[in-house]
DNA sequence: TCTCCTAACACTTTTGAACAGT
DNA sequence: AACTGTTCAAAAGTGTTAGGAG
């Protein structure tokens, strides 16, 4: 079902995106990132999250594009902001890390639990970027899109079940994606209260929104700017993988979804077939100790100390008890928590040259449109200043795709990397709302980002959330992994990303408790990726 | 009756402090 | 003094399940 059939599957719900690109997304060998044409070359959709990501919005393409120019107000009663940014250049690629994994589970149609307090995604979006200019300085964005309007249910047992659509989906809890998408706001308008709608968007809780029973798909976003507070955008490319795909539920619907999970996921351990938590220990034990509650706390202490002896981890347990949770076709990937210590950097790094963003970049705005602006008012890049305006805002009858009232950005979460701190934390006011770490660019060398975002899910709180570094992030070196020819380099430096934004909603919601950003140093990462893509730094 | 949601539960992993050794 | 490794308790992350709401 994976591949093109996901969409058959889910027929033309399925909306955001076609399998018309998917052939060249799985090379073989190489899993290439799913990038979207349409978000790089000039072209009617306005799903995009960030203004200059629009493609509509786009110049001409490259580096050397025209510059970042944004309308003197962002407000409702205003043409939208006719922002103009080049795309990335095209050696810019994400990949998915953990993309077996993410095939195992849309092969079965991924779900995704919903809990009031927030819950982790498993499996997590990790992504690898290359092709980034190590003298710039970017904003990796997370956002998670809803597919389409419809809200779901499952048809038949839970073994073969299927989902189908159910109803319309239920109202974003915050403006549609994007200003101009007057049909789709007049729709949001309809059906949410502007009272509930201000109050929705206002949440400030670092809590990715989505709703039950409801189709959603994960988005990168990639801007090429000095800092957060920067008038000037280098360039910016979204991509997305299909795989990526999945259904929010409050009860996994399907038993295969949830033996996968068990038998991937490490927190989930306590139930695979030797686990203390498995349903057939479970039962024995509740019959034992109806029985005898003194034999029965014995006996637990000797199954566990028996446990514990052979390892809670000792995956060949499935194998001598000729049992297996599931016949998978493929061998499961090692999971991986996103969990790592936290490794600061060894050394200062040598000050780089000031970021070669500002030769490539166009001239300053006299406006402050600006990532800084997109966080302290993420809804005003929505289209909306508040919810009362939002049916003023209006666009050219025929310019919005059929689609575009899809795609609705449910939450963004960021990340920000490059050679140097864009701001002075002790100057700026908002300097904790975003940080960057150090790269240490070296002609030898060639540097990999990788990303695990982290985010949970449910409904009912903020739209968007920031990051900021882990207070370790100044302690000591870590581990050093030297490499000839050139300076030593951190083999790792693992940088968490707390959220920042305090839970005050009652309603549910998505936590962001952090995201782990990494960065990789290694030769071998780097011959691998300069052979495929030559222009590399 | 059915679907969906909630909270308590038992289990596991992760984290971080405290401590000892080098 | 700095670093490394170990131990252990607390915190956090899992799916399960009974019960409730609509």
């Amino acid at each position: 079902m994976y591949h093109p059939d996901v969409f058959s599957h889910y027929g033309p719900s399925y909306g955001i995106r076609t399998p018309c690109t998917m052939a060249s997304a799985y090379a073989p060998g190489h899993h290439e990132a799913f990038r979207y044409p349409d978000l790089e070359h000039t072209g009617p959709r306005f799903d995009s999250i960030f203004p200059s990501l629009d493609p509509h919005q786009r110049g001409l393409p490259g580096p050397q594009g025209p510059a970042l120019s944004l309308p003197p107000q962002l407000s409702y009663g205003q043409p939208p902001p006719q922002c103009q940014a080049p795309r990335l250049p095209g050696n810019v690629k994400i990949t998915l890390e953990n993309i077996e994994l993410w095939k195992q589970f849309n092969a079965i149609g991924t779900e995704m639990i919903l809990t009031k307090a927030g819950r982790r995604m498993f499996p997590q979006c990790k992504v690898r970027v290359s092709g980034l200019d190590p003298h710039a300085r970017y904003m990796m964005l997370l956002d998670i899109v809803a597919v389409d309007n419809t809200r779901y249910k499952v048809a038949g047992e839970a073994l073969g079940s299927k989902w189908c659509r159910a109803a319309a989906a239920q109202p974003s809890l915050h403006p549609p994606g994007i200003p101009s998408q007057r049909r789709a706001m007049d729709e949001a308008d309809h059906l949410l209260p502007q009272d509930q709608a201000d109050k929705y968007t206002l949440d400030q809780l670092g809590h990715i929104i989505l709703h039950s029973m409801h189709k959603y798909q994960p988005r990168f976003h990639i801007v090429q700017a000095n800092d957060v507070f920067s008038r000037r955008w280098g360039g910016c490319s979204s991509f997305s993988f299909p795989e990526t795909t999945f259904i929010t539920v409050t009860a996994y619907q399907n038993e295969e979804i949830t033996q996968l999970k068990i038998s991937t996921n490490p927190f989930a351990k306590g139930f695979r077939e030797d686990g203390m938590n498995h349903k057939r220990e479970r039962d024995s034990r509740m019959k034992r100790k109806a029985k005898s509650p003194r034999r029965e706390t014995e006996s637990l202490q000797s199954e566990y100390k028996q446990m514990r002896l052979s390892g809670p981890c000792d995956s060949t347990l499935d194998e001598e008890m000729g049992v297996r949770p599931l016949d998978l076709v493929m061998q499961l990937p090692s999971p991986d928590c996103s969990f790592h210590p936290i490794s600061p950097p060894a050394t200062p790094s040598p000050t780089p040259p000031f970021p070669r963003v500002q030769e490539s970049q166009p001239q300053e705005i006299g406006v402050p449109v600006s990532a800084e602006a997109y966080l302290q008012h993420p809804a005003a890049f929505h289209g909306m200043q508040s919810a009362k305006e939002s049916s003023v805002f209006s666009r050219p009858a025929g310019d919005v795709p059929q689609e575009s009232n899809i795609g609705k950005s449910e939450g963004l979460n960021m990340a920000y990397l490059g050679p140097e701190d864009p701001v002075e934390p002790e100057t700026s006011p908002s300097a904790e709302i975003s940080h960057d770490f150090r790269t240490q660019p070296s002609t030898n060398y060639s540097t990999c980002y990788s990303f695990d975002f982290n985010s949970l899910v449910g409904h009912g709180g903020a739209d968007f959330s920031t990051m900021s570094y882990g207070p370790r992030l100044e302690e000591g070196p870590l581990a050093v992994r030297g490499v000839a020819g050139g300076p030593a380099f951190p083999a790792s430096n693992d940088l968490r990303f707390p959220a920042f934004m305090q839970n005050s909603c009652s309603a549910y919601a998505l936590p962001f408790p952090g995201a782990q950003l990494s960065r990789t140093y290694s030769t071998q990462t780097a011959t691998a990726y300069l052979d495929t893509d030559k222009s590399i730094f």
